[in-house]
Formats: structure tokens, C-alpha cells, sequence
RNA sequence: AGGCCCGUAGCUCAGUUGGUUAGAGCGCUACCUUGACACGGUAGAGGUCUGGGGUUCGAGUCCCCACGGGCCUACCA
């Protein structure tokens, strides 16, 4: 279909064709002789293995004219018409001046046969209409010099990428980068600044517009109609937002900056190009890090894009939901190296998180309009200075909620600093989420709900000044995810004077103190007791008893401490497993009656015979024996493996033996309990 | 075609240097309109981590191959 010049490529007919290397041939309708040439960048396995090249007319071709020194001929005009070198089809409107080529050739005889082939064709992203590839002047930018001391910086770590894989890609594209074109043909943007003088064509290029041409003198100057690309331009930002060229405070001040953020698809477009011109004109580093984040996506998995109409609108969603729902579920799912899939069901889930916290926020004020009928303040309880001796002690000890809610508490802080630091923005919101939710609201209230209102009022002051401290730092490690609603909550709290925003108050930091709770073990007593609760509540719910029908339940276990404190604890525990009575057993459980749950540590029982499905009961211990069995068996072989022994941590070791011990224990118990139920049917 | 990434529960995804029975949200099942919250509570079910090799005492995790999917860049006579 080139109507113009030049040349072919006979590899694939190596022995056929060599021989005309070298020689010309005659293009037909133009009558204009054209060389034959070898290039390796035909495909000799396609078609017919020769090609027409036409280099004013394709990138490929582009590249091989170049090489073979073929001239460029232009056979377009700006409007798409042909132009004066299409010979006889000057004039004629591209598409009806192929169809007429086509019929000429088929005139002349020339043509043999016609084959389908689908190219990808260029479109314009706004019009839809078809882009052709024109040889044109252009300026530009010589990149390798540019990109040598980019590539440096990152190496020597003077720029951290995250996530770290696109460190790759970042070198990976720098190092084999191609020349930049300057050149837009827009009509918005900064125009070219160089001048051409009519008579000669000669450039003089200047930051203000040249009297006269600088190389013949002449005064008729046309600026270039071009404007530069407007990445050029936003590769300035990082300086020139700061006064640059001057050497302004500013400047001197936050040049380097910390940290960029910017999603990943502009690594190129942006992020590498404020970096190389970053370097070339201050002569360091634009910024340490970048913080290269997810594109959010449809439901569906698309790009949401803006010209295809693909997006969800954030102020509909916004409005609907709640901005610290979006905020926060982003947050939640910003997994370095994946995209974010945004979902109405996860915003949902996040209005949900927030509800939960404006409701137990609530469920605290208004118990503690009661409690201040008594004479308490707000002041007493929960200003700055009473938040900050947190834990408090109640009749000597801090009570074991307590010691656990702020180790957990403790734990949180450091985890959700921890993945701040780090960028794992979507383990501080999932850290975040857990505290409040599981740990805050879902033990902590429950456990403390009586005693808020405890006749004993110093019990219940201790119970509020512990609880308004957690309530408090959770709020401030919610608050980059959640700033709306924490900052009204916030409010609601005594403040130090002056304090005017939960923003400007400090973020949580590790408290080593309640962490060392831990170390005491409250935390693994506390945790039990937990166990038993739930283990309680299964029972319930096998025997499918009224969720407000009191039950008689025994517990039991080998180890002395946790026998008292659970009987210490026995009035929560009561409550929350909705019992009639607990009773610590003297002695080992015996088995009569009732339906039994049983750990390692302890066995509790509640005795409701009549309302115990044996067949049920029987089915969930044999699922429950042969999962121990398997996990047991592949414990004993690992630990009875001398290469193993010998090259394993000590610390994975001791481990398995201690789980595996556990699991024995366990399973000995569920086979008594299953031989003593087959021996009752 | 080249480069990068992904494949884990029904769905959407976590899983930091390989190490003790692989987690979450949603959905699902059963029970509960219990005085903060049904946008809720309690208890559950559900995964041979795409497939095949390899390294290792040990692999969801490291290496190779295959299959499937995505993105970026380039493009075919």
C-alpha cells in the first residue's frame, strides 16, 4: 500500500532472492525506482518475508531508513490528504485515495491476491479517529546522561522505592530508556522557546524571544507552534514549587523532601523524571522515598478512568457511606503490590467499623451520665493527667482485664507504628480494626459493663479511669484512618488546655510498661479464661439451649493458678456463658452426664444431659480426634527425625514438643469422652 | 514480542527474613428484636495454598517448567 519509495528485504528466499540485494525495482504507479535492502527487522517466517518500507510513514521503518539511508518521504498532508509527493493521488482524502491505489493495481494487473490482517491501528483517545504515523521535527531531550546519576541514586538507596519490586522496574526502564520527544501538538501547555527565521530556517532557541535570528540576523522570527510535554514541566515541581532557580528558604528548607506518593502507573511519567531533572539542575535527590500506592479499581476489576467513563464516584460513595468509611477501607486494603479492588460490600464493612464505635462511644457516655449522678466528673476520671497513670490498681492489683486489654493495647501501638513506618497501611487499619472491635468492644466492655455502675464507687472509678485511657489512645491510633469520627469523639473527652484538634495531639507510642504484663503472664491466664467462656458458649449452642437459660457448669483444671483465678474471675465468667453457678471442681470431672469441652489446660462441663445429642456429639469428637491424630503423627516424625533435631532452631523444637505434648494430653481426653458415650448408647 | 506482577476458603484479599494445627472481611449455617450497636451479638461450617518437578531436616513462602489471568512498553509485511 506505500505508494512512495524504497526498498525490501529478501531473507526468507535467502537463496531465491539474495541475489537482488543491491539492485532496484520499480514501484508501480509512482514509476519511481527503489532500492532493494537487507534488514533484520523483517519477520521472514510472515507473508511473503519482504516488506515495503516506508520510512516517513512507521517507527519500524523509521529505523531501518535511517540505517539504510533512504530518503523520508512525506506523503501526507496536516488536514490527511495526500500531498504534492503522492504523484496522482495529491489531493485526495487518504482513505479514498488507498481504495482508488487498490483498483489501479488491479487495473495494471499487478495485483495477485488480497489476505486479511488485523494491525493495530493508533486511535485517538478522544476523537476515535486514526492516527497516522508521519515523520515530523521534533525536539528532543538526550535521556542517558540523565538517567545515569538517576539510576545511581537509587542504587546507593539515596531513594527508597516501595513496595521494593518496583525497584525493578524502575531500572529496568532507565536503563534501556529512549530519547525523550519534547514535542506536543497541543494548544495548552509551554510553547517550545525556539525561534525559526523564515529566510533560512536556521533555530535560535532563548528564554525570551530573540530580536533577531542568531545565526543570519534576520528579524522575521515564528516561535515553534509546538509546547513542550507537560511531564517536562511536572519534573520541575519538586524545585520549582520552592522558588528555584532562587535559592529561596523554602528551598533550602524542604528541598529534599521526605517522601512522594504517587500511584504506581506514574513511575515513569513523573516519579523518574522529577528525579533526573531533580539531580541535573540542584544536583541531589528531589525526595528519599516514594511511596508508590495501589489503583483502586471497579468492582469489576477495571482501571476507573475518568475519559472512559469507568469510575466510581467518590462523593456518591462518600455521601452514602461516609468519608472515614472510604478512608478507612482503603487504608485496610492498601497492600503494597495489588491493586484495590473497591467494593461497595467493603465500604459497607467499613461504615460498619465506625458504626461500631459511635455506638460503644455512646453505650460510655450515657453510662457515665449515671455514674456522674453520683458525684463523679468527667475531669476525675479522664483528663490528660488521670489517662496518663493508667493502668490503675483496684484493692492492690490491677485487675487481669486490665493487665490484658492495655498488653493488648501495648501490642497494638507497637504494631500499627510498626507498618506505619513501613507502609503497611493495611496492617495498621487491620490492627486497628482488631483492637477495637474484638478486643475493646467485644471483651473489655462486656466484661467491665457492671461494674460501671458498681455500688462500690472507688471499684467503679478505677473501671472508668482504666477505661477512658484505652478509649482514648484507641481513638488517636484510629484517627489517621478515621479523622472525622474520632475527632467528635475526641472532643467529648477532657482535654489538656488548649487542646483544639485529636490531630495535633501525639500518636500512641509504645508503652513498655504494659507490654511487660505480658511477661507475668496475666495475659496467657486472661486469655484462657477466655477459652473457657467460649468453650461454654459452644456447649450452649450444641445443646441449642435458650440463649438466657442459666446452666450449672463445673471446671477443672490440673494447674493450681488457673483454678483460682478462674474463681476469682467466676462472676464474669457467669455472665458472659450465661451460667446458673460455676463450680470449680476439687478433683478431676467425672464422667457423669452433662456435655464437656476439654483443652489441654482444663475441661469444663455443663451438666444438661437430657438436652446432649450423643450422634452429633460423637461425629464432632472423631472429626476432632482424627485431625489431632494427623497433626500428632506428623509431630512424632518430625521430632523422632535426627537430621532435623540436629539442624532445627532450638526454639522450633522445644515448640513442637511442647504442642505435641498439649495435643496428646487433648486427645486422650477426647477418646475417654468418645468411649464413654458409645459405652452409654 | 519484551518487562513486571498475580493464581491461597463460595467472593475479595492478607500471610515481614522458609519453621509449631494457613488468617481476615463479606457471604453461608444455627440460635438471639439481651437497655450501646440487627450497620448488632454468640457459636459454627468451609482451604491437599493452579498443576508438575527441584533445593531443604522442613516450602503457601526459594528455583525451574507448564497452564491461567492482569498491567506497562512496543508492534507485525
Amino acid at each position: 500500500m506505500g505508494r512512495k519509495s524504497f526498498s525490501w528485504w529478501p531473507r526468507r528466499g535467502r537463496k531465491r532472492c539474495w541475489h537482488l540485494v543491491g539492485k532496484k525495482a520499480l514501484l508501480p504507479l509512482m514509476n519511481r525506482e527503489i532500492p532493494i535492502i537487507a534488514d533484520a527487522m523483517v519477520d521472514r517466517e510472515f507473508g511473503t518475508g519482504a516488506v515495503k518500507i516506508t520510512p516517513a510513514h512507521d517507527p519500524n521503518d523509521f529505523e531501518v531508513g535511517r540505517r539504510h539511508k533512504l530518503p523520508e518521504i512525506d506523503v501526507m498532508t496536516d488536514d490527511g490528504k495526500m500531498g504534492a509527493p503522492a504523484g496522482a493521488y495529491a489531493g485526495m482524502d487518504r482513505f479514498e485515495a488507498r481504495k482508488k491505489i487498490v483498483e489501479d493495481l488491479k487495473a495494471l494487473g499487478l495485483l495477485e491476491k488480497i489476505t486479511e490482517h488485523t494491525n493495530a491501528v493508533g486511535l485517538c483517545e478522544r476523537s476515535k479517529t486514526i492516527v497516522e504515523p508521519r515523520a515530523s521535527t521534533q525536539w528532543f531531550c538526550k535521556m542517558k546522561p540523565l538517567a545515569e546519576p538517576a539510576i545511581a541514586a537509587v542504587e546507593r538507596g539515596e531513594i527508597q522505592i516501595v513496595p521494593d519490586n518496583r525497584r525493578e522496574e524502575y531500572f529496568n526502564w532507565m536503563r534501556n530508556i529512549r530519547d525523550w520527544t519534547l514535542s506536543r501538538q497541543l494548544w495548552w501547555g509551554h510553547r517550545i522557546p525556539a525561534w525559526y527565521c523564515k529566510e533560512n530556517k536556521h533555530v535560535t532557541v532563548a528564554r525570551e524571544k530573540p530580536a533577531k535570528c542568531a545565526t543570519c540576523g534576520s528579524v522575521n522570527l515564528e516561535q515553534d507552534p509546538d509546547v513542550l510535554d507537560t511531564w517536562f514541566s511536572s519534573g520541575l515541581w519538586p524545585f520549582s514549587t520552592l522558588g528555584w532557580p532562587e535559592e529561596t528558604a523554602d528551598f533550602k528548607k524542604y528541598y529534599p523532601t521526605s517522601l512522594l506518593i504517587t500511584g504506581y502507573d506514574i513511575l515513569f511519567f513523573w516519579v523518574a523524571r522529577m528525579i533526573m531533572m531533580g539531580i541535573h539542575f540542584t544536583g541531589k535527590v528531589p525526595f528519599r522515598a516514594v511511596y508508590l500506592h495501589s489503583l483502586v479499581r471497579t468492582g469489576s476489576g477495571e482501571k476507573m478512568s475518568k475519559s472512559k467513563g469507568t469510575g466510581l464516584d467518590p462523593v456518591a460513595l462518600n455521601q452514602q457511606y461516609g468519608t472515614d468509611a472510604m478512608r478507612f477501607c482503603l487504608a485496610s486494603m492498601a497492600a503494597p503490590g495489588t491493586d484495590i479492588v473497591l467494593s461497595e460490600d467493603k465500604l459497607a464493612s467499613a461504615r460498619n467499623f465506625a458504626n461500631k464505635i459511635w455506638n460503644a462511644a455512646r453505650f460510655l457516655f450515657l453510662n457515665l451520665d449515671k455514674f456522674e449522678e453520683g458525684g463523679a466528673k468527667l475531669e476525675e476520671l479522664a483528663a490528660p493527667e488521670v489517662r496518663a497513670k493508667a493502668p490503675y490498681a483496684y484493692q492492690g492489683s490491677v485487675p487481669l482485664v486490665d493487665q490484658w486489654l492495655y498488653s493488648r493495647l501495648a501490642s497494638t501501638i507497637e504494631l500499627v507504628n510498626d507498618a506505619l513506618t513501613n507502609y503497611r497501611f493495611h496492617e495498621a487499619a487491620q490492627g486497628v480494626y482488631q483492637f477495637f472491635w474484638g478486643d475493646f468492644c467485644d471483651w473489655y466492655i462486656e466484661w467491665v459493663k457492671p461494674d460501671l455502675q458498681s455500688a462500690d464507687r472507688e471499684q467503679a472509678t478505677i473501671v472508668w479511669k482504666n477505661l477512658f485511657a484505652a478509649f482514648d489512645d484507641a481513638l488517636r491510633l484510629l484517627h489517621p484512618f478515621m479523622p472525622f469520627l474520632t475527632e467528635e469523639l475526641w472532643h467529648q473527652l477532657p482535654q489538656r488546655s488548649g487542646g483544639k484538634s485529636i490531630a495535633l495531639d501525639t500518636f500512641p507510642t509504645a508503652r513498655k510498661a504494659w507490654a511487660q504484663e505480658k511477661i507475668v503472664g496475666a495475659v496467657d491466664i486472661f486469655t484462657q479464661i477466655q477459652g473457657v467462656i467460649t468453650a461454654l458458649r459452644n456447649i450452649r449452642a450444641e445443646m441449642r439451649l435458650d440463649a438466657k437459660k442459666k446452666v450449672p457448669a463445673q471446671f477443672w483444671s490440673t494447674a493450681e493458678f488457673i483454678r483460682n483465678r478462674v474463681h476469682i474471675e467466676s462472676d464474669a465468667i457467669t455472665r458472659l456463658a450465661v451460667l446458673s453457678e460455676l463450680k470449680v471442681s476439687p478433683a478431676a470431672l467425672g464422667q457423669v452426664g452433662g456435655s464437656v469441652r476439654s483443652t489441654a489446660q482444663f475441661d469444663v462441663r455443663i451438666a444438661y444431659s437430657d438436652t446432649v445429642d450423643a450422634t452429633a456429639e460423637k461425629v464432632r469428637l472423631k472429626k476432632e480426634i482424627e485431625g489431632l491424630e494427623k497433626a500428632i503423627a506428623s509431630k512424632e516424625r518430625q521430632l523422632g527425625d535426627e537430621t532435623f533435631r540436629s539442624r532445627a532452631p532450638e526454639k522450633i523444637i522445644k515448640g513442637l514438643e511442647a504442642t505435641l505434648a498439649g495435643q496428646r494430653i487433648e486427645l486422650q481426653k477426647l477418646k475417654d469422652r468418645l468411649a464413654q458415650l458409645e459405652k452409654g448408647s
